[in-house]
DNA sequence: GGAAGAAGTTAGTCTCGCCTAAGATTCCTG
DNA sequence: CAGGAATCTTAGGCGAGACTAACTTCTTCC
């Protein structure tokens, strides 16, 4: 089950990868922990809830915690992955601080293509078969990035 | 004027970019023009023309045509120069078809963070540096999307 | 067991961004 | 110059997604 074809909102996937989060690192999800995950009010997230549920990605019962469908665990592991190898994308080869990373992460995850994504998987996978012989450009990008924040060097072509 | 001091939407940033190519190109701009571009109907773009007139971004009178003004042409400068660094990310690093490219860089111009860009931009500017002499992992991906679009290849690490 | 407080829900409202329908204005042309 | 066509605006409405206020249910603890 994949996540681009379900025509997903960016709010329920934010809600969706909350609840997936939460169910991984608590015993069980409350609407109150989602709410605060995703930085809204208790009443908004009852209202997501209720559409995840509509669409089989979430069961809940009034006054009950939530729980993943086996098909909402599947999209949300989805979206995760999107989520993670962009972060990845930023922290690995942009260099860029991890809480920047993730919020960056965050932001574009529901934008970018799958088609996109899987290039950008590829060129990941490059980039780390380079392993510590990094040659040439991508050298020069780290130690340029090491230098400092400034706008000093590589200009524009 | 950076455009993200000024708290413009996603959609406005998009009537605003729409506007600016739309100057480039054209002796006029024209409400029906700016709704064709963006892909809503005249309506609405009358509305967000209203919305831009009240920030200061445009200037335009019943009827008449639209004009960028200093600020607003500032602003869109800055808003496209963002949505060009993605689009030839996209189209010179990872070698997507140039219509994806393009696609993509609207989709995700609004989200990104000018700090992520700009580490984008040197980044992409690393990459160019290489010229024709692109040493391992660049050379190696090159040929990998050149190959062909399957999953064979490098795959997970 | 009953009351206080925490958690959840419902109801009602707001903003944003889009739409259609219909009215107003401008432009072109016979 | 009058009327039709094109363009633009206004009016009204809808759905998504958030909020506050108020109500219900659950839990806990004296």
């Amino acid at each position: 089950m994949s996540a681009e074809s379900l025509q997903l909102t960016a709010s329920m996937e934010d809600y969706l990868e909350a609840i997936y989060r939460l169910a991984r690192d608590k015993r069980v999800v409350r609407v109150r922990d989602v709410a605060k995950s995703v930085g809204v009010t208790p009443p908004s997230a009852t209202g997501a809830i209720k559409a995840l549920k509509a669409r089989g990605l979430v069961s809940h019962e009034k006054y009950e915690d939530v729980l993943l469908t086996d098909i909402g665990e599947a999209v949300a592991a989805d979206v995760n992955s999107r989520h993670e190898e962009l972060r990845s994308f930023f922290e690995d080869v942009l260099l860029l601080d991890p809480d920047l990373s993730e919020s960056e992460a965050c932001a574009l995850e529901h934008s970018i293509s799958g088609q996109t994504l899987e290039r950008l998987r590829r060129f990941l996978s490059c980039i780390r078969h380079c392993g510590g012989s990094q040659p040439g450009c991508i050298r020069d990008f780290r130690e340029l990035v090491d230098a400092g924040d400034g706008p000093e060097g590589l200009e524009e072509d």
